[in-house]
DNA sequence: GCGACAG
DNA sequence: ATCTTGTCGC
């Protein structure tokens, strides 16, 4: 009941998917169509919703889905989905929303059913948006196809179109100063593809953003330093912290480790000291 | 054989 | 994505 090794999709299923990735890629919104993103305050912003989508250990199939809606500017969690699910398609780089994004449009389904008040206004996708090889990255996927406005957070650059991680790379990586700093990913065809976005003052990886849908480059970035406390945006990593905390409470330690009467301890006393010290990573 | 490889 | 605790610094 485990699935263990992902079968290669066939080369039919590749070229339906970049069929796909094209006809919807024309349905993407790139620039701003919400008021609040051109204030320089985001006037009018209460609500900025995270994605993400945590695995079973040993398994490729089962998954936790999980999406998060964030107060803003508080960054406080005012909503909480998570999901198990049993992924079907395997991960291939340049198409990880046939993967993963079926189950975030049913969170926001079950949202938007449940909260209405609590949709979002805006969401931040673990991934890229028009960052990607066909310029059809997962979140302006999700974003297509749920019509909100969302933004590309990506961990690692995706190197397309020109773009390498190599010494000149890391150097302008380098040079960042103060976190809200960055600089432009330009791809061959001189398009700014995205922005290298240092979120913190003391994280050495930047954060690779770009847009997803109905929204402007300049906004999502603004947007994207709004929302971080640490390196990865709150949102996105409420999510994330949640959807792994979710498998770890259903099928995290199964048989033996019940030492008789012994009671779970969860939110303890007064510690949580983030460590937002010299060397975040990952 | 070598390098790439979002999550 | 996941494998993983403590440790160093402010």
């Amino acid at each position: 009941m485990a699935g263990e090794a992902e079968a290669p999709p066939p080369e039919e299923t590749l070229s339906f998917w970049k069929r796909e990735q094209a006809r919807l890629k024309t349905l993407v919104v790139v620039g701003d169509t919400e008021a609040w993103q051109r204030d320089a305050a985001f006037s009018g912003l209460r609500r900025v919703g995270g994605v993400d989508v945590s695995f079973v250990k040993g398994d490729s199939v089962r998954a936790c889905a999980s999406l998060v809606v964030l107060s803003y500017p508080e960054l406080e969690v005012v909503y909480e989905d998570c999901c198990m699910v049993s992924l079907t398609a395997p991960y291939v780089s340049g198409f990880l929303a046939f993967r993963e994004v079926p189950f975030l449009v049913d969170a926001v389904r079950r949202l938007r059913e449940k909260e209405p008040r609590l949709v979002p206004q805006v969401l931040l996708v673990d991934g890229n948006g028009v960052l990607h090889h066909r310029g059809f990255g997962v979140a302006c996927h999700l974003g297509v196809l749920t019509d909100l406005p969302c933004v590309g957070v990506a961990k690692k650059l995706l190197q397309v179109d020109g773009l390498e991680n190599d010494a000149q790379h890391r150097e302008k990586i380098r040079l960042l100063q103060a976190g809200g700093d960055s600089f432009p990913l330009v791809g061959g065809s001189g398009t700014v593809l995205g922005m290298a976005l240092k979120s913190h003052d003391h994280s050495s990886k930047p954060l690779y953003v770009s847009v997803g849908h109905k929204i402007s480059l300049e906004a999502a970035v603004r947007l994207t330093q709004g929302c971080c406390r640490f390196r990865i945006p709150e949102p996105v990593r409420q999510a994330d912290i949640r959807s792994r905390d979710y498998i770890r409470r259903t099928l995290g330690a199964p048989g033996p480790p019940a030492p008789a009467q012994e009671r779970s301890q969860k939110a303890q006393g007064p510690k949580v000291c983030p460590k937002g010290g010299s060397k975040e990573s990952k």
